[in-house]
DNA sequence: AACACCATGTAAGCTGTTACATGATTAA
DNA sequence: TTAATCATGTAACAGCTTACATGGTGTT
């Protein structure tokens, strides 16, 4: 295939500017970003440790990341990595640009729309298991939200890593309050309808 | 690399089902099924004709779907697939699994968590941008949400589709709050902090 | 004249996860 | 003894989007 008015041009990548990005927060091993992102932003972000060294390797290439060794006894080396001016600049370049649509692909939802094909027992299944999961993680968020506002009460980034946080909670939120609509819809008529040629 | 424990377990291909189940609404081609994805379940989901066509040939060869060829004129011929009922046990099949974790990537959310990187009023640019396209989706979402009700009073599905526009409904609200209190605390104290050095 | 829509389809090639390798320490 | 955690890294390979091709009709 040729290409003449246009390079290929693929959706960038962002792993690489989100790691930037995590480097402005502390300096961090691959290891420590894989652990961050699991731990902190799992409800927006993810990262596998597949695109994370490699990555790290190719930032440190183009300057954007300095890597220090840290020796520990008993334990693996630590290479961990500090952002630089150029990569701060990098980094602003990004940020500053429109983000790219998000591509949602929620499997639980559309599971759930073409319930149809399923009796309401089975539909209802995979309600009820999001719902003590969002109940669970809604712990989980208040406590992230007790941590944040006692670290840094007055700190530039505090502001934001609140913000964040709260969206969180009130994603969280939303998505309980759906659960129980769900189950007071679907549950009180519980005629087991396993009709398929629906037309 | 040699795999001799496991082969290969990729996560599983949802666009095949995907497109599977929404046949069990109604009878698509590859064209309907892309506006169909487009216009109404955007807020969840999303295939591009580069999958959907070759899902489609698939499909039929595997005897899930068969294609009727509908000729129109003076526009192309549409090639319209019926879901079997081979291929409604297939669906049935996967839909009774448990969903894949949904893998998350919002770079709005992700940006505005690194806003200690920029001022305060680069950081709210994205948000007001979010926020009038939410505020935009709210009127469509209530007149999706209208049409469902006048469409079909009683059916099955009816439900099923009313309560996943429902759930469009819970998270806009809920971001539309999140930018009003985004706007409410960073907006005040207006310092244009362009502080870049924060450690 | 330019553009958008209808409609199907394919090749290029980046994106991103998974399953490995390796090896020491600590907890159950 | 088994498993988990710490720690870095790579090859394989499916997933998915994008940019094309093609061509008629209707709209601005």
């Amino acid at each position: 295939m040729i290409y003449i008015n246009l390079i290929y041009m693929p959706r960038q990548n962002s792993s690489k500017y989100a790691i930037l990005g995590l480097l402005t927060i502390e300096p961090m091993s691959g290891y420590d970003i894989r652990k961050f992102v699991q731990n902190v932003l799992s409800n927006f972000w993810n990262e596998s440790y597949g695109r994370i060294y490699p990555i790290l390797g190719q930032l440190a290439k183009e300057a954007s990341v300095t890597a220090r060794l840290h020796k520990q006894k008993g334990k693996p080396d630590r290479r961990v990595y500090h952002i630089t001016d150029r990569g701060r600049q990098v980094l602003r370049g990004w940020l500053l640009m429109p983000s790219q649509p998000i591509q949602i692909r929620n499997e639980t939802t559309l599971k759930f729309l073409l319930g149809g094909n399923l009796t309401i027992e089975e539909s209802l299944v995979p309600i009820q298991r999001l719902h003590e999961q969002q109940v669970h993680a809604k712990q989980a968020l208040a406590a992230q939200v007790r941590e944040i506002e006692s670290e840094t009460g007055g700190s530039a980034r505090y502001e934001y890593f609140f913000l964040t946080a709260r969206l969180g909670q009130l994603l969280n939120e939303a998505r309980i309050q759906w659960c129980q609509e769900v189950f007071a819809r679907l549950q009180p008529r519980k005629r087991s309808t396993k009709r398929r040629g629906n037309r």
